[in-house]
DNA sequence: GTGAAAGCGCTAACAG
DNA sequence: CTGTTAGCGCTTTCAC
C-alpha cells in the first residue's frame, strides 16, 4: 500500500506566504495576534494551495480533533432499522447534529454503543481512544446510564446527555416530556375527557418517568382520578398491545389514551379497531414521537413532536461553547416539543 | 483548554510488556514476524491496559485512518429528512456500512456533498484532506458524476460507486436496476396486463436509464408497444402527479403503472383516486424502493427492494480487499434485488 | 525475530 | 507580532 501523504501541507502554504508554520498555524486557528496583512496573504495562500489541515495532525499536536460523538443503544437502532417502520430518530439527529456540526467546523461521528452489558466501559473507552472525539452525545437510554455518565466524567470529554434532567454531570437537555405528557392531557381534558388512559415507556428511559409525571399533574389540576388508568409498556409494539387490551377492558375503560411512543400507539390503535371502538369516536388518541407512520395511520394520529433535530443541535452548540471554556448552563435547557393535532382525537360529551 | 493526550500508549503497553515500540506495532498489526510467545504476552498487556490506537497518530505515520467515508447528496438528503416521509435510504446506508465497518475494525463516517455545484471538488477534497479516509462510497447521483470521480482518480483513495454500471474507474456495484425493472414488468405481464406505463427518475441519476431500459426490453420480448408510455419524472411527489396525470389521460389509459420511486408511486395513487381508478382493480402499481410508507400506503404497494445495507456492506468489502491489494472484480458486482408484492397488483382480463 | 532512529503535520511553549 | 524548538503516538525504514 503506497505511502499516502498530505497532498499541501502548512509547510507549503508557509513558504508560498515567505512566513513561518507558526505563524500559518495562528491564522488557522483564527488567533489574534497576527497583523491584518500578513494573515491575509497567509489566507490568500491557503486559498489558492487548497489546503486543508489534517485533523490527525491537529489533534495529535495536542489539538482540538474536531470530533463530536453522538452515541445511540446499539439494539434498539438496529431493531429500528430492520424494522423499516419508518422510525425517523437517527435521521433527525443527523439533520440537527451534521449540519450543526459543519456550523462550526466540526463533523459528526455517529456510534452505536451496547447498554446492557458489562463492557459498555470498555465499548465507549476504545470509540474515545481512537477517535478522540471532542464532545460526546448521549441519547436515551444512554443520557441516564450511570455506569457510561460517570465513566465520561473520568474522560475529561464534555458531554450531552439528551432527554435527561440530571444536572449532577454532563451537561443534560431536556426534551420537555413532562410538559408535553402535561399539555397532552390538557388537550383531552380540554376536548372534554375524564378518564384518560396512559401506557408508559420502559423504566430503564428516565423520560418514561417524565411523561407520567406530566400526564398525573395534569390529571390532578383537574381534579381527575388516575386509578387504574396506567399501563407499562417498553416502546414495543407488543407491549402496546398488551398494555391497551389491559386499559381497554370494561367497565371503566377510558374515553382517551395518551400512548408514550407511536408502536404502542399504533398497536392501540389496532386493539380499538379489533374491540369495534373507533377512534376517535370511541376512543381518542394521542401518541408520542410523531415518527412518520402517525401521519399514514387510520385516522392520522394527533401526537406530540420533539424535536430531536433542534435538541441535537442545542447539544453540540453546549459542546462547543463548553470547549471555548463557557459553563454549563445554570438552568436546564429545555427544547419545546409541540401536539401536532390530526384526527385521532374528538370532543366528549 | 487542557491539553488532553491519551490516557495509554503504546509506550505503556511496551513498557509493561517488556518490549519495544516496534514489536507492540507489530502486534497491533497483526505481522507475521513476531514470536508466538512475545505475541501473547504483548496482547495480554494491551487488554489488561485496555489499550486501543489512537487513529491520529496510526493516520499521522503514514497507516490507514481506518475511516471510510460515505458520500450523499447533500439537498437531496436534507430535503428526505426534513419532509419526514420515512425515507430510510439513509439508516440503511449506515445499517449495512457501519456494521460491515465495525467487523473489519473500520468506521463509517456520513458526509454530504452537493452535486450541482462549481466546488463540488473543494468539498470532497476538503473531507479528503481533514479525514484521509482510507476509501469513499459514492451514491447516485454522485456515482455516475464525471467530475467527482474524475477527482477520485487523482486522489489514490480506493471509492466504490454504488449504483453505477461504468467499471471505467473506481468500483462499480450495480443495484441491478435494470433487472429490477425488467421483473417488474414481467410481474404485471404475467398478470395479464399490456398497456404497461413507466414514470422514469431523473436524468442525472443513470439508474433511472437503466430501469426504462428493463421495462423496455420486457415489454419488447413479450412483442408489447411501449409508445405513450413513457412519462419523465425526478423522484418528487410533485412530478409524480404530473406523470400520472399525463399517463392516465384517456384514452388508451394504461391498466399498470411502474413508478421509479415510492414518492411518485404515491402520487400515482392519489391521482388514480381522483381519477376514480381503484387501485388495483382499475390501474394496477408497482414502485421502487420499498420505503416504509408503501406499507401504509392503500392498498399496500407492491414494490421493488434493492437492498442498500447488502449494497453498502459489499461496497465496505470492496474497498477493503482493494485496501489489501485485490484487484477490483472483473465482472460488475449486482446486488440482487426483489420484488415484495402486496395488494396493488391486480389480474387482469 | 527484535530494536533504534527518524519523521508524519501540526501546535504549545517559549523566545525575541 | 512573529519565529524557533520540541514533541504528540505511531509506523516506517534500517540495523542487529
Amino acid at each position: 500500500m503506497a505511502r499516502r501523504r498530505q497532498a499541501v501541507t502548512i509547510r507549503h502554504v508557509a513558504a508560498a506566504a515567505g512566513v513561518s508554520l507558526q505563524t500559518v498555524s495562528r491564522v488557522i486557528n483564527n488567533e489574534a495576534s497576527v497583523r491584518p496583512e500578513t494573515k491575509q496573504r497567509v489566507q490568500a495562500a491557503i486559498d489558492r494551495l487548497g489546503y486543508v489541515p489534517s485533523i490527525a495532525a491537529q489533534r495529535m499536536s495536542g489539538s482540538r480533533s474536531y470530533l463530536i460523538l453522538a452515541v445511540n443503544d446499539r439494539d434498539r437502532t438496529i431493531a429500528d432499522w430492520q424494522a423499516r417502520q419508518g422510525t425517523d430518530w437517527v435521521d433527525q439527529m443527523l439533520l440537527g447534529g451534521m449540519l450543526k456540526c459543519a456550523e462550526h467546523g466540526y463533523r459528526m461521528i455517529f456510534e452505536l454503543v451496547d447498554t446492557h452489558s458489562d463492557h459498555v466501559e470498555r465499548e465507549l473507552g476504545a470509540a474515545i481512544a481512537a477517535l478522540q472525539p471532542d464532545g460526546i452525545i448521549l441519547t436515551p437510554p444512554h443520557s441516564d446510564n450511570r455506569q457510561i455518565v460517570d465513566f465520561l466524567c473520568e474522560q475529561a470529554v464534555p458531554f450531552v446527555r439528551i432527554g435527561s434532567r440530571r444536572q449532577d454531570s454532563g451537561i443534560a437537555v431536556s426534551m420537555d416530556d413532562e410538559g408535553s405528557a402535561h399539555a397532552a392531557t390538557r388537550h383531552l381534558i380540554a376536548h372534554g375527557h375524564a378518564r384518560i388512559g396512559f401506557i408508559a415507556g420502559p423504566p430503564d428511559y428516565e423520560l418514561s418517568g417524565w411523561r407520567v409525571d406530566g400526564w398525573r399533574a395534569a390529571m390532578a389540576a383537574a381534579g381527575l382520578d388516575t386509578t387504574g388508568l396506567l399501563a407499562a409498556g417498553d416502546f414495543s409494539h407488543a407491549s402496546g398491545r398488551a398494555a391497551a387490551l389491559r386499559l381497554l377492558d370494561p367497565p371503566d375503560r377510558p374515553t382517551a389514551i395518551i400512548a408514550s411512543n407511536d408502536q404502542m400507539a399504533i398497536a392501540t390503535l389496532e386493539v380499538a379497531r379489533e374491540l369495534g371502538l373507533a377512534v376517535p369516536d370511541d376512543l381518542s388518541l394521542i401518541s408520542f414521537d410523531n415518527t412518520p407512520i402517525v401521519q399514514f395511520a387510520r385516522p392520522p394520529l394527533t401526537a406530540i413532536d420533539q424535536s430531536i433535530a433542534a435538541t441535537v443541535a442545542l447539544a453540540v452548540d453546549l459542546i462547543i461553547a463548553s470547549l471555548k471554556g463557557d459553563a454549563a448552563p445554570a438552568a436546564l435547557p429545555v427544547v419545546p416539543s409541540t401536539l401536532i393535532e390530526r384526527a385521532s382525537v374528538a370532543r366528549r360529551g
